[in-house]
DNA sequence: GTCTATATGGAGATAGAC
DNA sequence: GTCTATCTCCATATAGAC
């Protein structure tokens, strides 16, 4: 009976889910057993940190998806693009509201305490590429700073009202509110140049 | 040797502070008699089904605060004035972004299937009386409703982005825009009769 | 109504066979 | 590189003395 070989790379994913669930303290080494299918033994193979490594190697494999998916695009790529990028990775990403934030979730509890460098660095790299982003879209530091914030931290709220009422339609609604503020806010420097456009933020 | 005497009502907001700082299944019995000096066997006296009930009797005296010192002056009173009300309690509570908010951070793991009605009734009860207080102040309905889901939403961001980067300031500036954005809105509607006021949601 | 002692299961982690 | 068997410790929970 042929063996089932894993790549530890193919182990990630499984355990984003697991702890993305079931939390960091709530996630036991049996639930990995039954939920992957592999022993104690190969995870400790592939993990000899245990549990702490495997949410480490998870963290990082997020950190590195949004830094190639939201980041990059963000401080690189013509803001108008750049942004629309971001709406589809973000919607995308959190399956438009089912899915929560690992990260915003193991920031709020003892969790973030073990991994908090990672954590700070996840949510400071996006608040800077996007407002690296808004800069160059015309907005003042002051102003991008401020929107960036808005939007990053307007994400993770939606992430937890969604969850908390078992309503996706919130995560929605709320995205189509932080496309407006963002192009409120560039309309508004470009007035010079062009009259107000039509999109209220509702 | 005189022993100390506790009444439930002096443990749960004790406990409260375990659960909100080390999350459900981060909370341990062990934990739970070290830092609060009582033992197992009087834990189980006042909470016989264990840690279950005791994160029940958190949850439902968080509510409770919450309908006495937001939801009813909401629902009840001059709207500028439960509002007025509802920032200052919010600002207080949550220590201006020092503390979390238990129920939104219970949300966002296996913990909310646990509990998910009392999770659910917090932030229902919550967006009914701030539309309910924002209609009054004029606004029409869904513009109420979709300020209330910005406001709630936007401060259960706050608390996880003002913990993920361990800056407060975070919190407050958010408290700041949304207060903005209520007079904002509050200020269209009122266009007819009045001259728009003085201060920008910056 | 408080405590200590204890039962029992599951936690994370390791050893070593295959 | 996979697995099972096992270790130790701590989890929740209970019993019963004071």
């Amino acid at each position: 009976m042929p063996r089932t070989i894993y790549e530890k790379s193919d182990v990630i994913p499984l355990l984003a889910e697991i702890f993305r669930e079931l939390g960091y303290e709530g996630t036991s080494f049996g639930t990995i057993t039954e939920r992957t299918g592999i022993s104690k033994g190969s995870l400790y193979h592939f993990f000899p940190g245990g549990k702490e490594e495997m949410a480490a190697e998870v963290l990082a494999e997020i950190d590195h998806w949004f830094v190639e998916k939201v980041y990059e695009p963000l401080a690189r790529d013509d803001p108008p693009a750049a942004l629309e990028q971001m709406w589809t990775s973000v919607d995308g990403y959190f399956r438009s509201g089912h899915r929560i934030c690992l990260i915003g979730a193991f920031a709020l509890d003892a969790t973030r305490d073990r991994f908090a460098a990672a954590i700070r660095d996840y949510f400071e790299d996006w608040l800077r590429a996007l407002t690296s982003c808004l800069t160059r879209a015309g907005a003042s530091r002051p102003q991008a700073r401020t929107l960036a914030e808005e939007v990053v931290l307007g994400i993770q709220g939606a992430l937890v009202l969604a969850r908390a009422l078992d309503n996706d339609v919130v995560f929605a609604r709320q995205l189509k509110r932080l496309r407006g503020s963002i192009d409120t806010v560039l309309q508004q420097e470009a007035h010079a140049t062009k009259p107000p456009a039509h999109k209220p933020p509702n």
